[in-house]
DNA sequence: CGGTGTTTTGACGTCGGTCAATATGTGTGG
DNA sequence: CCACACATATTGACCGACGTCAAAACACCG
């Protein structure tokens, strides 16, 4: 990870996706002044489970797996952050060591604020309270249902929602393929099996035309088919 | 649900350990005087998954369960909610209808709070909106360790955590069973298995000397037999 | 072109879900 | 207090889903 161009967070357009908007232009300043611009290579860690943060992460560009090991050695993803999302918050805000480990998917770019003005504005300004609760209510829900899915759907209605999932959150190229390419082992992490199950549904799902594939690249074919199996029929 | 007697926020104990504490004494007076206070009999629901709420439920006694329905027709209790805890807080901040069934595991004393007052003082109190993040922001934590539990232990290792967590957070009665009654089929739904292999692993967990049973009463026999197991030993 | 790391496939065993039958409560009205 | 109806708990038998180990096919890179 290391430091990269220069900009403003005043003009910022990823701003406008997340709690940053609610900050006055005083605030925002004081933000711009002390935030670090970074890129972080694909592979890399933002940061590990067990840290300390001394600030959050605002994602410019790029696709951050937010993932923890298990005792049986396995990495669980539990969230990819993209574009405009904020990482780091929940340890910040909570004065805890972090949760989960940051990892790079493909490059990246973010900025690096420090916790003194995040804190600062949420004492002070609560309007910016009240915009990073929404965002946090909003993450609590999403991570309640992936609970329920986890215990209730088989790993095929998984990995058929998986796929749902990244075509609507990060979109297809111009040829049909999702757009974010995660390795087969972290489809499996984010589904929570097996790599091997998982390549298993892969070539079930290619043999029965709900998706189409090109290398490690994926293409949904049959949406309507694999709504109905995320749900169960 | 019923009305039940009245008392005042201001000198109600349970105040301490929620994020009402944040409120400054007007704050707190308006809530007393806009609150209801209910009783809840076991079984008995507090709020249905989709409802719109109007307002929160502070527990003042019982224990209420947040389930959500899936798509199988099972119930996956998400968490349990104690004496101090508020529940319906995120459906209200996000102004979403709600995510999750609240219903009554033992007979309950709830306070009905409307939304009014507490979005009001989120609003302009800015204590008080960092507090409820913080709080948010600890069940969201507790959330994402049940995601990598669910995912990556087995079930016999999950009913073993559960057992732990039911002491740890509800204690025991005097003769070293759980504070907190729960059927075999709430067990199952909290841990995301089927009752029957669920109670098929608690006979395993008794005959095995690791708890001990009375009707529906279960006690913890072998504490660090149970941690050893739930961390895959 | 060999070497390293992913992807794919096969075989096998076990965990856990389902259905069905039986026991054990638990409450209700008589 | 009993008898009946009904809910909950327990056990058995069966089978499909999934994890694991191992090997082969394939990609990528120097």
């Amino acid at each position: 990870m290391k430091d990269g161009i220069e900009t403003r967070c005043e003009s910022c357009i990823v701003r406008q996706f997340n709690s940053l908007r609610a900050m006055s232009k005083e605030e925002l300043k004081k933000v711009s002044d002390s935030k670090i611009t970074k890129t972080v290579k694909k592979g890399e860690s933002i940061f590990e489970e067990g840290d300390k943060l001394s600030g959050v992460y605002c994602v410019r560009g790029g696709v951050s797996k937010l993932s923890k090991l298990s005792a049986n050695g396995k990495d669980q993803i539990v969230k990819l952050a993209t574009k405009g999302e904020v990482i780091g918050q929940r340890s910040v805000i909570a004065e805890e060591h972090a949760n989960l480990s940051a990892t790079a998917v493909n490059d990246m770019e973010v900025c690096f604020i420090p916790k003194e003005s995040i804190v600062n504005t949420l004492n002070t300004n609560p309007n910016f309270a009240v915009e990073v609760l929404r965002h946090m209510a909003h993450d609590l829900k999403e991570a309640d249902d992936v609970i329920v899915n986890m215990s209730q759907k088989t790993v095929k209605q998984r990995v058929a929602e998986a796929f749902l999932y990244l075509k609507n959150n990060f979109g297809e190229d111009k040829d049909g393929f999702l757009a974010l390419i995660l390795s087969r082992e972290d489809i499996a992490n984010v589904v929570g099996t097996a790599t091997e199950s998982c390549i298993r549904i892969i070539s079930e799902f290619k043999k029965k035309k709900y998706i189409k594939t090109s290398g490690k690249k994926i293409g949904i074919a049959d949406e309507r088919g694999l709504q109905d199996l995320a749900e169960g029929f």
